[in-house]
DNA sequence: TTAGAATGTTTGCGCTGCTTACATTAGCCG
DNA sequence: CGGCTAATGTAAGCAGCGCAAACATTCTAA
């Protein structure tokens, strides 16, 4: 973790871990299986992290509004734990580590009972994961480029009218797709 | 291209690359700078391949259902050709590759145009954001296997009522937030 | 024809993940 | 207390990687 927030982007290298626990660089092999292992223990750790932060925004959000706050601490922590985000998402990752799935299950329950409390009316499932995406897109948009992250008002100026946007378009309904 | 397409996840080494094409190791060093420049360019390739992708799907969508069949082309995409869609957005990219950053600006004008046409009573700017986000989020979250993509019917099933959700979620408004 | 650019090769450096064989330490148990 | 075992660490080495420098070849254009 501490590689990860120092060196930007250094990849984390097993070697890298060694020598910053002051070891040789066989060492992690002892506690680690492979290079993989090791990261999705990490990314696991960072998802608990995740949460955590989501629910510092709200503990538990009821109305859209709320919703919204938690969906830009979402983007911040992408923003500000970059490497770490990318950790966590940006390479296919080990599907069978259980650790690793039990706090993406965590995260998943909370952005749902969150949903199921702001949009009662709504099916919750495919309106969480909607909302889900949203805000991950925009997370990996912003650390690609492709959206303007340079300063954390800019970013906050674009989550909060995308989400608006979205959902104050009034009454679309959609045929079912094929 | 080759290498990405067959080898799913083998990225994509300059070495490898001059072995494919029956050359010397440190022949591409004649093409491109580093590795870095080599991927800048693959990406560049791949977004326009992403565009045309789109554009299949439909030339210039004007309703709702239009670009929702836009937002599961984009999708089907990224799944179909994991290991592009890695290099494309999986890392951290070279800002200042013209061609690179042009072949995004393509995407990014397609979509919207596309969310102007379809929804002309909105904000443009945010839609277009919102709904890029969505799909790029949605596209991610079944790449990383957060959501079931074990077949195709599967993923338009989540896909197609995730938009419609966001989109029939009628007559919300939230404040601006600070 | 010939000079120079374009392209490719060879060699080598340091980094990486990973394996094997060997050394050391630590705790448990008779 | 002594000794067995498991945990942990080390050293050495393999193959692969990105990259750089020096050298060879080919193509092209004046």
């Amino acid at each position: 973790m501490e590689l990860l927030e120092e060196g930007s982007q250094t990849s984390l290298s097993l070697r890298a871990v060694a020598r910053r626990a002051g070891v040789s660089p066989a060492a992690p092999y002892r506690h680690f299986a492979d290079r993989e292992a090791l990261v999705s223990v990490v990314a696991a750790v960072g998802y608990r992290e995740l949460a955590e932060r989501l629910v510092a925004a709200h503990p538990a959000p009821s109305t859209p509004e709320q919703l919204a706050s938690v969906a830009i601490a979402y983007v911040q922590f992408a923003l500000e734990r970059s490497a770490l985000f990318r950790i966590m998402f940006g390479e296919p990752c080990d599907r069978d580590n259980d650790e690793r799935v039990a706090a993406t299950a965590a995260v998943s329950l909370y952005v749902r009972e969150s949903v199921s409390r702001s949009f009662p009316q709504a099916d919750t499932e495919a309106l969480a994961t909607a909302i889900w995406a949203l805000v991950h897109g925009l997370a990996f948009l912003f650390l690609d480029g492709k959206l303007d992250a340079r300063t954390p008002s800019a970013v906050a100026d674009q989550v909060s009218p995308a989400i608006q946007a979205l959902l104050t378009v009034t009454g679309t309904t959609i045929e079912p797709l094929h």
